[in-house]
DNA sequence: CATGAATGAGGCTTCATTCAT
DNA sequence: TATGAATGAAGCCTCATTCAT
């Protein structure tokens, strides 16, 4: 006889919350694949069976997991275009508060993984795919803007946008690959990509290539 | 029928290449935990106990692709040094054969997965991050070459390195999250985060960060 | 609030019989194995849990519902020998009355369920064997009254009355085969197999057959 | 190098067949949920790994089972309508038959629980009912043309087969129950419930009840 | 008594690896 | 060597039962 039902339920997320954080920290420690269900149990102090309460299955909650990092980076987009500032400052400040978002950068090496796998339904996958392709669009505009307003070089703006982004992403793997955790020095010289030129000559593409 | 134990080798040799190929193609399509050993076997044409007479295991299969993919690699390094013009030209000479290595750029993906599975053993790993690690030295050599000389802007070589090897890389993963196939023309893109400023203010850190 | 153990103990076997009549239609409905203790719950309207409260586990639930079905069927046989009639008029009366009850038809589906599971323990399957047996002594009982009197054929009794109770009980099963609910002349056709021949040709072995 | 390729699909033959046989027996003896996988792989003397090579699942080998049995089944029922003689005397040779078959008599054993279960899909649930009322079927015509040839009593076809295929089905279930194998002198006693009256009085509904 | 979260034994299934032929 | 049947360790998931509240 719940006394609360509203606690519980705040209790119930909350350890739903737990066992998303565990398992996140042991994907990325780990990878997906290796993890056993049984592992992300012990890493949330509960038994296998009960993480069954919580998530159907492996799948729905590395796909829960992922869905929550996209939200987090789709926060993280929505509040830079509201940043003051030129288009570069606003990346600038995307740069900055992706490397301090544990969260928003390991969910990238997660999503890598789960690619790789047969973990997650292609449905699953394809939705994923279609959230990363409409936070692209976001960089576009935003470069676009910048170009527009001249704080950004001309290139074509997908091109620029991809190398872009996927240069800060992959500081995630840095620790993965050996190479370290990124300074923040770093964000000066990803932001290089962007700068325009002094002058013309140099310039890449404009239209979309190919 | 006259044995001819040279030739026996060479056969021998020539269907364990066909194993490691079929093996590459498989990783990269499924991903390397989703990859069963017989499908590895069909795809190279063989019965599944027969891989078993050319590699003693799945890991000792994966890790042999991964160091002929590394040594393809590195001998693309050497042969970048040995380019004529300035260091920022033999990098673009590099970058452009990347691209044109299926085998270099499809063995990085590989390796990402690789340290995503308990397939390899810590030992093998750590190999693998040596090489890594050695690669990256090459490039940080000749962009201090460059930036002796010029032709490569003033930045500290580590992290100019890390960010430029890392954007090049990940070309090879576009496909797989849905951005298409890099065309030629990111070359010059990336090239900009090497190129120098025509003056100096915007130029980053000098030493080591951190 | 005054206590009043009596109501109490009233409240108890109320809610108690409420589970055993869950129990029963879900396991007529999904099968004895396939039937989840919160299943039951749910169809008695409580939790889980709660059921412990009232039995002690699956089995004892299963056994007690089997007992009381089996209860009820010889509470059936006892009324009947206290019908007026003939012996035959007897079983007719007996074989409309179990058309009535589902009570004690379905017990029959569910009896024969817990013979193909390891949910009931071997002396819970012997207990009711030993049931089903004795409830077969009577029909025998009657069945030989009624040869004695004429109103029924001579055959061997034991033979007689089982492939007659089979008959009849079997009819619980036709809905479950897509043969639909029996209808009331089916009761005509039943006792056919009792009924005397008009001349004694044909009758069969009048010993135990074997 | 497999030299005959056709005693190989032989032999897998023979083992698909053993592991069914196992099955089946295994099934009859303690229920179909009750046996592991791992219990008929015992049983049929290999791993239980190795069974999974012969049949996908569980639910793949009882429905093979079931639809084996009903094969059998079918067949007698095909013989049956080349016997000789009367509509009456064809269903007596059916019985007969059907008591020796041990294979067709526990496929009804086993299909009753299969109902009772969710081991198999309803889609395959419901292909077994259609083969058992397409069964029906057969007799429903057999009695149909016995009625016109004067050898089976007048009585709703319908429910006539219904009572009579019930009646000798279940003698498969006689053991289970404690009731001993029947005897041959069943045969007679179930006939009765087809034979025609001397006179017409006590014949039933003609047309189909309901 | 009531609730539902928690536990963990146990079954199904996969697949790397071995082995008889 | 080549084949593919055979093995069995190991992971995922279910669900009867327990227990804290």
């Amino acid at each position: 006889m719940p006394r609360n039902p509203e606690r519980d339920r705040w209790h119930r997320e909350e350890k739903r919350q737990r066992i998303v954080d565990a398992a996140r920290e042991i994907f990325t420690l780990r990878g997906v694949t290796a993890t056993k269900m049984s592992d992300i149990a012990a890493a949330a102090g509960l038994s296998h069976g009960n993480v069954y309460n919580y998530f159907g299955s492996k799948e729905e909650l590395l796909h829960t997991m992922v869905l929550q990092g996209q939200d987090v980076y789709s926060g993280l987009l929505s509040r830079m275009q509201n940043q003051p500032g030129s288009a570069l400052e606003k990346l600038e400040w995307l740069i900055e508060q992706f490397l301090l978002s544990s969260n928003a950068s390991t969910t990238y090496w997660i999503v890598l993984q789960a690619q790789a796998t047969d973990v997650l339904s292609t449905e699953a996958r394809n939705e994923i795919t279609a959230i990363v392709h409409a936070n692209r669009e976001v960089i576009i505009a935003i470069i676009e803007e910048g170009q527009r307003e001249g704080s950004i070089a001309q290139w074509d703006s997908t091109e620029l946008a991809t190398v872009f982004l996927t240069a800060y992403h992959n500081m995630a793997l840095w620790p993965i690959r050996g190479f370290g955790q990124p300074q923040p020095s770093v964000t000066g010289l990803i932001l290089k990509l962007l700068r325009p030129y002094p002058n013309q000559e140099g310039n890449g593409p404009l239209g979309r290539p190919g």
